[in-house]
RNA sequence: GGGCCCGUGGUCUAGUUGGUUAUGACGUCGCCUUUACGAGGCGAAGGUCAUGCGUUCGAAUCGCAUCGGGCCCA
């Protein structure tokens, strides 16, 4: 047998990556009629780099895929990109400089395209050098023809349901991206501001009322104080006259206005915020409307028409100071709700947007999160809480270019909504004509396209029905759905886990899968979130240019799920160390295998031994993956193979390997254990580090199982009748022995393998008994010449069992 | 402000249905070429388990409070 005496990393991790593509180790056979075992993956966004967060949620999710594979599962597991929506026209925009009103939309959606496009064929490569094992062929992106059926298919459905409508609504609205956005797009950002104390008339008294956007002053609807503040109780039932503009709105009591923020008297506008929409909805007040879609003031702002809201804060401002209406000012920083992707202050306003009707259905969503199994469970609550919470029905159109189009046409006279066929999906508005000739409604022959697109949510919530061929492949469909695992980040189990559950709700009427993995972050070294602008990020394809992609996900399997990971280069270095004693360790096994037929006489009791321990972590690994503990198996594994395998039982049995007068039988002993444990733990390391685990099954065990690639062998088998109480007593006693011998060693500064001329151990008969069935074992270990029992001047006493022993050199 | 999670040697971490001396790794120090590996082996030092009170024969583990950190939501 011909070993190479290093292991190179980067060439064999290039190299097998390609040797499973093409040899098609990961592909799914829908043939197999074995039970399977599914996974919905988040689709990466192409419009940013992987960066080390993807790394370990797809590598942790990889594991479990190749654990279940292992076991003889059928494994399902897509991948697909998100090339969808707002974000890649942000990054597109950015990207060529260029800007979606320079050009026609048309055009424009074809440079998205053609810009993801060529994102994705980068991206592809980062997302394998990880080593994950899907089955590349059922790759999608959300941008293809089939998402856009699917999309929109689940949207006529929806619609003949009565679940999706059309209406006026205050919307969260980004001025400067001209769109409305989801309440989960927005941020809270503490911000510098003014509070300004604005004089108002109440029958010819003043009323100082503090705001800080007194450029919704024509917006103004409604006064409030809260029910129990003393000062204010008298003007119940008056008016107060808005200043500058003069119409008069109604004073009123309402338990969320704050006694202790600013004058303790507070504008209603329509709208500031969602307080102010929550006041306008309970209290029936009417909407003034005075910022338009670009962020400027409309017509009902009078002479401040057309300007843009901070210029005509300005604006108001001085001419409140002018007119002697500004009673005070001063700087305060307050919370702003915020567009996430571009940091704007969002607005409320008055548009008609497309809604998914759910909030009658919050029961329902709280049954279906119980029905999920969570791992860890703690994150049920999250999605309680966010469920709970629920305001508004989800808003899922977007004034946008770049996108999934709403199948859906509009009647130019009445405005009768026109929903296209199912069976001419994707269609596209703007460019397909309707369904029907006329309206049926008024007889109308003219159409107009809805603009709106939809949603990048209303699509990726679809990643279960996307990957099963949804109503294309019932059969398939049906076997897959609801899947077995959804691997999903902490930060969107509000959103993308939430909207995948309403979907699979509201088509399925059932749970989109059976569990849930939430993921943690990664931190930088010093625990800190890593951003850009603290320039401590950490690029997945340096580390694994540095240390290897199998080191990477070493490091990435020892975080718990749900548990914040911090990236440490000498955790990675941990991960080199391991392949190469890996390695070593396989190739001096190896070497002693060469020939060896599997033939066995009986076992010595030292083999027995580590039989019975390798057994026991066979079950600790093989619980621990069931249950999507990942870094237990990783902990146990590595101890047991540096520990217990190499530092102890293969010490012991070299000198039966190299030394013929110890007997055919007792080296054949050896060999079977060597070639059990090693093949054992290499298959139970393999969903954790797949290169080096698959180098060296080629080197030797795969011609002997017959099999293509460790990643579709058997995982291994707990053998019940291995484990033996007794045998693990008198091994652990013995290496009891042997490492006290060591530690008397080191203390007098002595090498391991210098010889000792009697070892004298001090133990119960028991004891004696169990320690000289090992002798042999232990003598060549020990170095010693002869192994004797009975009373003597001890000079150590061993650790666990407390045996006396004398070492005579 | 609300919800959830976390505080264990210098650093990261195991252990959290209460029960011997609190696990392992990195780092530090000392010793040693074990016919796989010096990218290795053997060993040493280093912890009032965030703080306080309580429950208990017994608390890292359970309860309450405080302090500190994180995430989500308002």
């Amino acid at each position: 047998m011909d070993i190479p005496k290093r292991y190179d990393a980067k060439e064999a991790e290039r190299r097998w990556q390609i040797f499973w593509e093409t040899e098609g180790i990961y592909k799914f056979n829908p043939a197999d009629t074995s039970p399977i075992y599914s996974l919905d993956t988040p689709p990466p966004t192409v419009s940013g780099e992987m960066h080390i967060g993807h790394a370990m949620a797809y590598i942790q999710a990889d594991t479990i895929m190749r654990f279940q594979r292992m076991l003889g599962k059928s494994i399902f597991y897509p991948f697909g990109f998100d090339d969808n929506g707002l974000a890649t026209e942000l990054y597109v925009e950015k990207k060529t400089g260029r800007l979606a009103e320079e050009m026609s939309r048309h055009e424009f959606v074809e440079l998205c395209l053609k810009e993801s496009e060529l994102a994705e064929k980068r991206l592809l490569e980062d997302w394998k050098s990880l080593g994950i094992s899907p089955d590349w062929d059922m790759s999608y992106r959300t941008t293809n023809e089939w998402c856009r059926k699917t999309s929109q298919r689940s949207f006529i459905q929806l619609y003949n349901k009565g679940r999706a409508y059309r209406k006026y609504e205050p919307t969260v609205w980004c001025p400067k991206c001209g769109t409305a956005i989801a309440q989960v797009e927005t941020e809270d950002k503490l911000l510098p501001s003014t509070l300004y104390d604005i004089t108002f008339n109440v029958e010819g008294e003043d009323l100082f009322i503090a705001t800080s956007r007194p450029e919704l002053l024509p917006a103004c609807v409604s006064v409030f104080y809260h029910p129990t503040d003393e000062r204010y109780k008298r003007y119940a039932g008056k008016n107060a006259k808005v200043p500058l503009f003069g119409h008069e709105v109604p004073i009123m009591a309402d338990e969320k206005a704050d006694p202790e923020s600013g004058t303790g008297i507070v504008m209603c506008c329509t709208a500031g915020d969602s307080t102010d929409v929550e006041w306008w909805k309970t209290h029936n007040l009417p909407w003034i409307s005075v910022i338009d879609e670009r962020g400027k003031m409309k017509a009902e702002a009078g002479k401040y028409a057309g300007l843009r809201i901070k210029n005509a804060r300005k604006a108001i401002v001085e001419d409140l100071a002018e007119q002697g209406l500004l009673n005070d000012k001063a700087d305060i920083s307050h919370t702003v709700n915020v567009h996430e992707r571009c940091g704007t202050a969002v607005e409320y306003i008055m548009t008609k947007q497309w809604f998914i009707k759910y909030l009658d259905l919050k029961d329902l969503f709280l049954e279906a999160g119980a029905k999920l199994n969570w791992y860890p469970p703690y994150m049920q609550s999250r999605y309680d809480n966010w469920v709970k919470g629920l305001k508004w029905d989800w808003c899922i159109s977007r004034q946008r270019y770049y996108g999934i189009s709403f199948p859906v046409w509009y009647c130019e006279d009445c405005e009768f909504e026109v929903i296209a066929g199912e069976k001419d999906l994707p269609v596209v508005p703007s460019e397909d004509a309707p369904p029907i000739d006329k309206c049926p409604k008024c007889g109308c022959d003219r159409f107009k396209p809805e603009l709106d697109v939809l949603d990048t949510w209303a699509t990726s919530s679809l990643t279960p029905q996307i990957a099963a061929k949804w109503q294309e492949d019932d059969s398939l469909f049906n076997r897959i759905y609801p899947m077995s695992l959804r691997s999903n980040g902490h930060d969107i189990i509000t959103f993308w886990l939430f909207n995948t559950v309403v979907k699979g709700l509201l088509h399925e009427n059932e749970i989109p899968w059976k569990d849930v993995i939430i993921n943690g972050f990664v931190l930088d070294p010093k625990r800190e979130k890593m951003s850009k602008s603290k320039g401590n990020i950490i690029k997945p394809q340096v580390s694994i240019e540095r240390y290897s992609g199998d080191a990477l996900r070493f490091w990435a399997c020892s975080a718990k799920l749900g548990e914040d990971l911090p990236y440490e280069d000498k955790e990675l270095r941990r991960g080199v160390k391991m392949i190469n004693k890996l390695w070593n360790a396989s190739k001096f096994t190896l070497l002693h295998l060469d020939g060896y037929d599997l033939k066995l006489d009986e076992l010595e009791v030292t083999d027995r031994w580590l039989l019975s321990k390798l057994n026991r972590l066979i079950g600790v690994c093989t619980d621990s993956f069931n249950d999507y503990e990942f870094s237990n198996v990783k902990k146990t594994l590595e101890n047991f193979f540096w520990h217990t395998f190499c530092d102890v039982y293969l010490e012991i049995v070299k000198d039966r390997l190299y030394t013929p007068e110890r007997g055919e039988e007792a080296k054949r002993s050896a060999q079977y254990t060597l070639y059990v444990a090693l093949l054992a733990m290499l298959k139970m390391m393999a969903p954790i580090m797949p290169h080096i685990t698959e180098e060296i099954y080629h080197v030797y065990f795969a011609e002997k199982e017959n099999c293509k690639s460790i990643h579709i062998s058997k995982w291994p088998e707990l053998v019940g009748s291995m484990i033996d109480e007794t045998v693990e007593e008198t091994g652990d006693k013995a290496e009891d022995v042997i490492s006290a011998v060591r530690k008397y060693k080191t203390l007098n500064k002595k090498a391991l393998n210098a010889q000792i001329s009697r070892v004298l151990i001090n133990c119960d008969k028991e004891t004696e008994v169990q320690l000289e069935s090992t002798c042999a074992d232990l003598k060549a270990t020990l170095h010693a010449d002869v192994i004797e029992f009975g009373d003597a001047e001890d000079n150590i006493i061993t650790e666990k069992y407390e045996f006396k022993l004398r070492v005579d050199w």
